[in-house]
This record gives structure tokens, C-alpha cells and sequence, in this order.
DNA sequence: CGTTTCAATATGTATATACATAATCGCCGT
DNA sequence: ACGGCGATTATGTATATACATATTGAAACG
């Protein structure tokens, strides 16, 4: 098999060594070059790989074995695990759900979408280090008729390499994206915000008005994969408001 | 500080070096014996506790600052993390937050109470290793005047040792539990399921009628916080059948 | 021919060691 | 006093080494 040599991808600024392996592999399974079933170098193979000794190769696999991108098996060797279920783990806030949790008829629609280069305020996002290419969509979630969420989302096309072939006209990228990406791990971040002139009109909402905004980041093994931004009306949609405080 | 020796919590069957550390001392955090803001001991204090290398402790100790329990600071030492804000990470399926999400007014009933040593059951459940103290509860969350769905909990006391004093007549195990134990994994699984004869009788419908279940384990730094079970009446709750297969 | 045994192999865990790095403390000179 | 600078200290990362353990595959045996 092909291996990229490590030569080749000199370009991280300077990772630990254990880190570099780690994305490096990563993004090999992430990215398709290793199938589920595929059997990953063994560890004195990496270690030769690298350059660096067992116990460096064997901390990084053992981190993507507990983050459950693969599967070690004594005598064997290491392999790329099916990606996990998505009954395994649930994707949060899906506004199709949320919405017709509602009992009102769903509706999708993308407004943008844009292929760069991560500007530095993309990669603070994303929790990026290292430069490279993202995808910038912006979409609309509707309730009946009126808008029920603005989407802003990014893409980190290192990690899914094949979304910068995905129009996502027709499939919101949150759908899309479950079940491609064995996400493990999620952070949320919550909070208000007055609308300003962009968001109020694609919301059909005044300018100034508060809105609630849902933003989660998702990794897949330490290696960050999108990062997406909900807007909700706080008219429209008091729900999460009430996750914040109270609890009593 | 006085700590535990390690001899007098020997009884533990064959976990490593490692993962004994690991819980030894997660189990002091989350009991409250270490606060949060208090400095565990150095590195080179645990060698001498556990009688290990200093390798074996810092593995164990990154590991916990990866889970988010404690953080490290050169020259100082490492020390209890605050427990996490219920906004960084989101609990979900709040029963209340759904019921009130569909417009019906909520109430909360416990059913049963009790504090036992935990069976083999109750282990695979949690996926604990070793026997301990658990706390099983059931409980109803009604929307309206029907039964919305029935809550079947376990919590490992080992963990939070302070829900062995809380009767969880006037507050659900749920927001209980939120703020007062920083979570850093959870695991679903959602399933259907006729209705037995309890349930049937719980929820007010018939037996074998199709429910859905939703479990959900919560890990604390590998430690298992609780088990919990959420049963609803297909026909009155639809929400989460919408995760299943469909995505097209 | 089927079963048992044993050696080979890849991972699992632990050790001792070394040097890098960041933050703090205290000394020292102005 | 005060500000800077170096020594100290705790963690961060990596190495080489050793032995344990599980599993496979093949040889030995009844």
C-alpha cells in the first residue's frame, strides 16, 4: 500500500510527533484512503514509518482505538472499524427533527456555498492548526412557511475530503454528515445575539432582534470536523433557551 | 492531604497500574474529597504512592486532563477542574424540554427508590468492572394528564456518592445530575419494544403495544456516572423514531 | 484425521532515562 | 524598592528495554 511518506506532508508547523501520527492516520480513514477492514501498518512498520520508537506509534493507535477509529487485535494487527452506527451515537439538534417535532412541514435550502483557503478566523473555529482547504455553506432551515433557522456551517475538507464534491442542494449537510464521519466528540456553545442586517433579512426578522444561537463543533479523533453555527428567531423557537439556567 | 493507600483499595480484581490510578483518583474528584481548585499530588508523589513509574502516572494524569477533570500547569502542579458548565455540553432528551417543546404542561412523579449493591445486571448496564453501591430509580414524566415516558435510572454511587441522599421526590435524576457531575462521554442506543406488563401499566397502555426506548450510558473520565432508560409510547412520541434509518 | 501443544508474533503495560519547555521563585544589581 | 535574569521545578515528550498476554499457525502426537 501506498504510504504518504511523512516526508511529503512537512508542512505542520511542529506537532508533537504522537500528534502528527495521529492525524496523519486519521486522515487516511477519515479521508477513505484506508477502507473499514483495512489492516493499518504494524507498530514496528510505523515505527521505521517515523522514524521514532514503539511507544510513541503504540500511544497514538492506542488513542484511535479508545476514539474508535480502529480496532487492535493481538497477533493481527490494528484495522479501520466500520464506521460507527449512527444509532450508536445521535446527532444533536437536527432541525428536520426539531421541526417537525413541531408538527410543521420541513424545508431546506441553500443560500451559499463556498470552497477556500481557512482564513485564520475558520481555523480558530474549527480548531484548526495548520492551514488547508474548508467548505463554507450557508443554508436555511424552514417551518411551514416562515424561515426557522440560519445554518452556518464550515467543512474541514482534510478530514472529509469528499463534501468538496457534494452541491448540498438537496441534503443539509448535517444529515449528510452523520453517518459519513464517525464523530467523537461534540462541543456546544450557547448564547443571544442581537440579528444584524444579513441574518434579520434571511429570517425575515427585524435588525436587533435577539436571536439564539447554537453553535457545536465536532471532532473525529482529535481531528476537527465541522463546525456549525445555528441562528433561531428567540421568537420562534424559545426551546434550547431553556436548557441555560433554571433546572430547578 | 491523607490519601488512600493503595493497599486498602485492593479490592479490585486485575485492573492495571494504569486504570487503577486513573480511578482512584477520579473517584476522589467526583466524591468531592478533592475539590475543585485543589492540587493533587505531584507527579513524583504518586510514583511514591503507587510505587510506579513516573511514565505510569502521567499517562493516567493525561488522561484525566483530556477528560476535562483536572488541568495542568507546569512548575505548579495539577489541579481539580471546575466541574463543566451545563452550557458546554448539552444533556439531551430532557424530558421536560420535550414535553414543554410540544406545548403540554410537565410533571414529574417518582415511583420507586432503591439503594442496593449492584448485580451482574446492573455492572453490564453501567459497564462497571467491580461491585459497588448503586441507586436504582423509576420514575414518570407525564405530559398533560398522560404518562409521557418512564425513566428507568441507574446511578453508580461509587461516582456520586451524594445521590445516595436525595429522595428524587420534587427533582428527576436528569437535572439532578447535570451541574453536579462534569460528564465526559455518553453513549445511546434506541430501540423498539412491546410493552410488558409493568410498563404497559406505567405509561396507561396496553401491553404489547410498540415503545420506544432510549438508553443512554454517561461517563466521567472512564468512570460510568449512570444508566438510564426512557421508555415512550410509540404513538404518543414519534420525535426520536425520525433517527433511525430514513436520512435520505 | 482430529486434537493438543508449542513457538512465533503483535499488541499491552511498565520501567528507567533523558532532554525540552514553561512557569515560578528568589537573588542581585541598579 | 523594583525590575530583570537565571536557577529551580513540574510537566511534556521521546527513547530503549523488558516482560506479559492473547492469538494464530504449524508441528507433534494419539
Amino acid at each position: 500500500m501506498t504510504l504518504v511518506e511523512p516526508d511529503d506532508v512537512d508542512s505542520g508547523e511542529s506537532l508533537s510527533l504522537h500528534q502528527r501520527i495521529l492525524s496523519d492516520i486519521s486522515e487516511k480513514i477519515l479521508s477513505g484512503a484506508w477502507p473499514p477492514g483495512y489492516r493499518i501498518p504494524f507498530e514496528h512498520e510505523l515505527t521505521a514509518e517515523y522514524s521514532c520508537s514503539r511507544m510513541t506509534v503504540n500511544k497514538a493507535l492506542s488513542q484511535l482505538a479508545k476514539a474508535g477509529l480502529i480496532e487492535r487485535r493481538r497477533r493481527s494487527g490494528s484495522f479501520v472499524r466500520q464506521p460507527q452506527s449512527q444509532a450508536a451515537v445521535l446527532e444533536l439538534h437536527d432541525i428536520r427533527i426539531e421541526v417537525e417535532a413541531l408538527g410543521l412541514p420541513y424545508r431546506y435550502e441553500r443560500l451559499e456555498r463556498l470552497k477556500r483557503r481557512s482564513s485564520a478566523e475558520d481555523r480558530a473555529l474549527l480548531g484548526l492548526s495548520a492551514s488547508g482547504p474548508v467548505l463554507a455553506l450557508e443554508s436555511l432551515h424552514f417551518a411551514g412557511e416562515r424561515p426557522f433557522a440560519l445554518e452556518q456551517r464550515l467543512i474541514n475538507l482534510s478530514a472529509v475530503a469528499e463534501a468538496a464534491d457534494e452541491e448540498f442542494l438537496n441534503i443539509a449537510p448535517g444529515p449528510w454528515l452523520i453517518g459519513r464521519v464517525p464523530w467523537s466528540e461534540a462541543e456546544h456553545r450557547i448564547r443571544a445575539m442581537a440579528a444584524d442586517d444579513t441574518i434579520a433579512d434571511a429570517l425575515d426578522i427585524e435588525a436587533g432582534a435577539p436571536c439564539l444561537v447554537v453553535e457545536r463543533r465536532t471532532w473525529s479523533a482529535e481531528h476537527p470536523v465541522t463546525h456549525v453555527r445555528f441562528i433561531y428567531p428567540a421568537e420562534s423557537h424559545t426551546l434550547v433557551a431553556r436548557f441555560t439556567p433554571s433546572q430547578g
